[in-house]
RNA sequence: GCAGACGUAGCUCAGUUGGUUAGAGCGUCGGAUUGUGGCUCCGAAGGUCGGUGGUUCGAAUCCACUCGUCUGUACCA
């Protein structure tokens, strides 16, 4: 009784995906026109690895319990702990402060990267990701931030995006912890209840005025029926919050009038509220801000893959972080920049139509039918040939000896074109062109297999010497068909 | 982490009050067609019924635990 041994399961850790060609090539285009604006902006790229040693990332220090709480950490051969990084922010922090002599202040600097996270992946949510910052290291000035927002709000326009269709949302965190320190959470011991009523605060997009009273109250209830403890502030001081976050309310601060020049240098560049806005509600990056911050958020809906409307949110975001470089060096170095989550752009980008999916054309097939080495010799010469000339072009690598599946592969690869030279054609100096596209429009009237295969349709006869001016002149034929399809 | 729903072929799903050898469609592969894609027809492969244990003469079906997926929520540097 052998049992059937058991075949391993192919499978992928959850939360990554596998890209495919059509991903990889949209998100080349993606980053190429992110680049081309931070470029024109000034600022030079720099590229870190994609391990750092835990304690140079920030706050997960390697517990002995835990090391892998939120990032992926393993264990050196020395013993000492190493993580993936989680963000681009860190890891710049600790390139800076490890060349501080050699760099030349302000560094202006732009990198794209994976950064990983270990923890519940979720719909448009994976442990491994795109992001694509840029930084301003060593600039103490707000009009270092305005000019981030700026950039940002440039580069949603490369991208496509049309004004009205995103919206950069500036705040600062010295506006809110004075709104704290007002309803008397100032001080050490006020710390974690902070933290509680910043982040109800950062579910008013999610929750609404009446969600964030709730989380900022007794608490809230969610749709499984679980509770969500709340921050437990008496009625006044909630008054006092959502009426400073809906707008009501100023105060009159240090961050206050760091958002009016920023405001003043937004209105003075001709960037009104229909790109970039102050809005009391941004929050962001709770342990490490600590002036302005700015999100990026898409205004439109989304319809995903299964049909359901989504609110996209924020594709991006960022801040000041005055003390991330001195953790290291012990000097002030102030420092401003943003991140843009590419992943999560591109999946927006896609649904908006920004992405031309399938722009690249596959390959002209040269098929097989003989395959002695003078034939095969014969067969490569007339690819080099097309790619010379700048065409796409493969020989069929597979098993010749079955000339349907030689087409059938061109059908499924989605060829253009197959070329056909058996002996009777080569005798007589001769190919065959098959235009596959016209084809399989022609497949449509014929119902009879027979017929099919004798008429040979949208197949021309040239001398072996047309080869190239001939599969250009179907290429560019072809392509103008595409593009009219594309008009109607 | 917490709460809920769901796990049957590569995919989408049937499977009766627990009852022989667990099915269908799509897809895959082969053939009809040895030099022509599509259509059509014929055939084949493909399953530890998520896993482990239990109840039972008998479990895909009932129970417990566990793993995984999905939804909401918490956390998110």
């Amino acid at each position: 009784m052998a049992k059937k041994p058991n075949k391993l399961k192919a499978r992928l850790p959850r939360g990554f995906v596998d890209r495919s060609a059509d991903d990889i090539r949209a998100t080349d285009e993606m980053i190429g026109k992110i680049r081309a604006v931070y470029e024109q902006y000034g600022f030079d790229p720099v590229e870190t690895p994609a391990f750092e040693y835990t304690d140079c990332l920030g706050k997960f220090l390697p517990d002995t319990d835990r090391p892998n709480a939120g990032v992926f950490s393993v264990q050196d051969d020395d013993e000492q702990w190493m993580s993936l990084r989680y963000d681009l922010t860190a890891p710049l922090a600790r390139h800076v402060s490890e060349n501080i002599n050699e760099i030349q202040l302000p560094y202006r600097t732009y990198r794209a990267g994976w950064v990983f996270r270990n923890e519940k992946p979720g719909p448009g949510r994976f442990r491994q990701f795109m992001q694509f910052d840029a930084d301003t290291v060593g600039a103490p000035g707000v009009q270092a931030d305005a000019e981030m927002c700026m950039m940002m709000a440039d580069t949603m326009e490369a991208l496509g995006m049309a004004r009205g269709q995103y919206v950069i949302r500036v705040n600062n965190r010295k506006v809110l912890d004075g709104v704290l320190e007002a309803i008397g959470l100032g001080g050490e011991e006020n710390a974690e209840r902070r933290l509680t009523v910043l982040r109800a605060i950062d579910k008013l997009d999610k929750f609404g005025l009446e969600g964030v009273r709730l989380l900022l109250g007794e608490g809230r209830k969610d749709d499984s029926g679980d509770f969500t403890k709340g921050a437990g502030l008496p009625v006044e001081a909630q008054d006092k919050i959502i009426g400073f976050i809906s707008g009501e309310a100023q105060l009159d601060n240090e961050g206050q009038t760091e958002l009016d020049t920023m405001a003043g240098i937004f209105a003075t560049c001709g960037y009104e509220a229909d790109r970039i806005k102050i809005d009391p509600s941004v929050v962001r990056g709770l342990e490490y801000y600590t002036g302005p911050v700015y999100e990026a958020e898409l205004l439109f809906d989304v319809t995903n893959e299964k049909g359901e409307v989504v609110q996209f949110g924020s594709v991006g975001g960022g801040g000041r972080y005055d003390g991330l470089v001195k953790r290291f060096t012990g000097r002030d170095v102030p420092a401003t920049g943003f991140s843009i989550g590419v992943s999560r752009l591109m999946t927006a980008l896609k649904n908006l139509g920004k992405l031309q999916t399938s722009e690249v054309v596959a390959p002209v097939l040269v098929t097989v039918m003989d395959g002695d080495t003078e034939a095969l010799g014969r067969y490569q010469k007339m690819v080099q040939e097309l790619r010379q000339a700048g065409i796409r072009a493969e020989m069929y690598q597979g098993n010749w000896k079955k000339f349907g599946n030689q087409l059938k592969y061109a059908d499924r690869r989605n060829c253009p074109i197959a070329i056909i030279q058996g002996s009777d054609e080569f005798e007589a100096g001769e190919i065959q062109v098959k235009d596959l596209i016209e084809g399989k429009r022609l497949s449509a009237e014929i119902t009879d297999n027979v017929t099919w295969r004798e008429s040979r349709p949208a197949q021309l006869t040239v001398k072996r010497d047309a080869l190239v001016e001939t599969v250009r002149a179907l290429l560019d034929s072809q392509a103008d068909d595409r593009a009219q399809a594309e008009k109607a």
